[in-house]
DNA sequence: CTGTTAGCGCTTTCAG
DNA sequence: CTGAAAGCGCTAACAG
């Protein structure tokens, strides 16, 4: 291997001196036009790019940002944070910046990451995650950091929420408006924030419908506890005539226990789902759906982060995502017996 | 904030100097072990941390390894990449290295990504992909790299592939175990090699039970082209009793298409998968398949890789990662009519 | 407009 | 065993 060239040799090659060189490569106003273009041909041919970690310590931004999940949300097996990773690294790649990615432990949150304390990202996105300390510790050490669907929000900082109230009424309303009285909530656990709003839109459509909220038709366990949730909705003494799972993961297992029971999503029962992951798309029939805009939610978030750390933009909004109803196969008109 | 120390500030406030306080740190033999131990007290009551870039220019690595996946493939939305890069960023957040994500579209392939152009790594996993000439062009600079499940086999440098032709050997052996004769197979385009290989495995078995090798049984296409596969499979004059699906995505859509003709998975029609994604446990009835050992994969990956960079291992090893029959409850044993 | 110089934070000789 | 000094590759301030 050719040991990679660096700004002195391009000098050297180019005859003028270091600091011309870098004016060239920098885009600065104070140089010659003739003297920049033959050092930028120079540098062209030759190959050269510069050495991130010079500039970086010299110019004490490092061009790349770290993205954060919770490990325990086993965030890349979930198509909905993975969707999520995959905007937020579409916007950094075409701002040719780098994207650091960290799957944090809870046991960790005592303590910043090492890619903080070491300096080596301009600033954090945090998906899903937001233990109120750990949130307090990176401001203390003013980071940039922008949130994503917090766990937490009570804080200040930037930050880009998706609009579960609205999404959930929707897709109660759109059972209502199949007829359904009998509608059931099912979802994960209710400390997710995104998860309470949810089942807060649900209640809110009820009533606007005037529907009595009944507790027995509320459940909500783990993140995947779709199943059992379900088949306990199926032996109620009244059972439900239609199911909105505030995620679609539990829609699924929901689907699960259904046929199990002997009956047929979109026949017997009508399901709405929420957060329109492939999976949905994929059952059978496949699943209404409140669609959150998850690429979306990544690029957003980097294009404020970025607005923060290189426009200075000292302004922290709060961003409420919208959301949409997509009509499958999963809900059937009927006509309500009481 | 207060301005994050440098290794100049502890040095005074041990009143040493700083090649001492790096020595200290760096767990050099050289230094008193009293001095030692005083120095690391200092630091670490002053929250000390070294500045990654300092340190990455004067050693020259940088404690970063870059991980390329094709952007073609949506890797993120697909669990059998995303959870290889689970195992990737398990084993480096293991090793305390940090992880950049880059998905590179094929158009980008004419140049090296510009992270190893920068030197920001010490070393790149590439996962799925693998144009010839942009590994030559990777070995040329002479950077370690790490081939997992490459779309090209020949090439030196050191790789991971799956064991594809035992695993397909193993599914439809199973198929014929269970009485099946009629076994067709479906998969994505054999331009990908682990595709061409499950497709060997596949006529291997048939071979080897002296069955027939029927072209009109085998189809490929697109990487989710399963629905349609299935769907003319099935309106085939004598169609097959069984299916072998290379990829548990295909496997999914031929579920479609079966409920569709009116016919039951694991009852009208056998089916076995490959890969173990969520997905395939999920479906009911649960889908049969091939466990591929995807998070190993890439904590392999990365233990080889840190072998190359840091111990300067010269061998060039492919390693062969072995495959798992998973039972589940697609497949029903029948009496060959034949 | 160009060159010189200092220094970002760190490690590593090399004297002492 | 410790300290002084050089330098990794780069940018920026300041002369000229």
């Amino acid at each position: 291997m050719k040991e990679p060239l660096t700004i002195k040799d391009i000098a050297k090659l180019a005859n003028v001196s270091q600091g011309t060189v870098s004016k060239a490569l920098n885009n600065r106003p104070d140089i010659g036009a003739k003297t920049k273009k033959m050092i930028l041909k120079i540098a062209e041919e030759n190959g050269y790019s510069p050495n991130a970690f010079g500039k970086a310590l010299r110019s004490q931004n490092s061009n790349t940002i770290g993205v954060i999940f919770r490990k325990e949300d086993i965030p890349l097996r979930n198509s909905f944070f993975s969707r999520i990773l995959e905007g937020i690294e579409g916007e950094l790649a075409f701002n040719r910046m780098n994207l650091v990615l960290y799957l944090m432990p809870d046991s960790e949150s005592k303590q910043l990451p090492e890619m903080v304390r070491e300096k080596r990202v301009d600033g954090v996105i945090l998906v899903g995650t937001g233990n109120a300390d750990f949130l307090k510790r990176l401001q203390q050490y003013s980071i940039p950091t922008m949130l994503v669907d917090p766990r937490q929000r009570m804080n200040d900082g930037p930050k880009l929420l998706i609009d579960n109230k609205s999404g959930a009424f929707m897709a109660t309303e759109h059972l209502i408006q199949h007829g359904h009285r009998k509608v059931a909530f099912i979802s994960g656990e209710l400390s997710r924030p995104s998860f309470a709003e949810r089942l807060q839109g649900y209640k809110n459509a009820l009533t606007h419908y005037d529907i009595d909220i009944r507790k027995q038709y509320i459940r909500h366990h783990g993140f995947e506890a779709g199943y059992e949730l379900t088949k306990s909705l199926l032996n109620e003494p009244d059972p439900p005539t239609a199911i909105f799972a505030a995620n679609d993961i539990n829609a699924v297992y929901a689907y699960k226990a259904i046929n199990e029971a002997g009956l047929q999503v979109g026949e017997d029962i009508s399901l709405v789902g929420f957060d329109d992951i492939d999976l949905g798309r994929l059952a059978t029939p496949a699943l209404t759906t409140i669609r959150v805009y998850k690429e979306e939610l990544g690029s957003v978030a980097v294009r404020q982060l970025r607005d923060i750390i290189y426009e200075d933009s000292e302004l922290h909004y709060t961003t409420i995502i919208p959301v949409k109803l997509i009509e499958r196969d999963s809900v059937k008109t009927i006509v309500p017996d009481s």
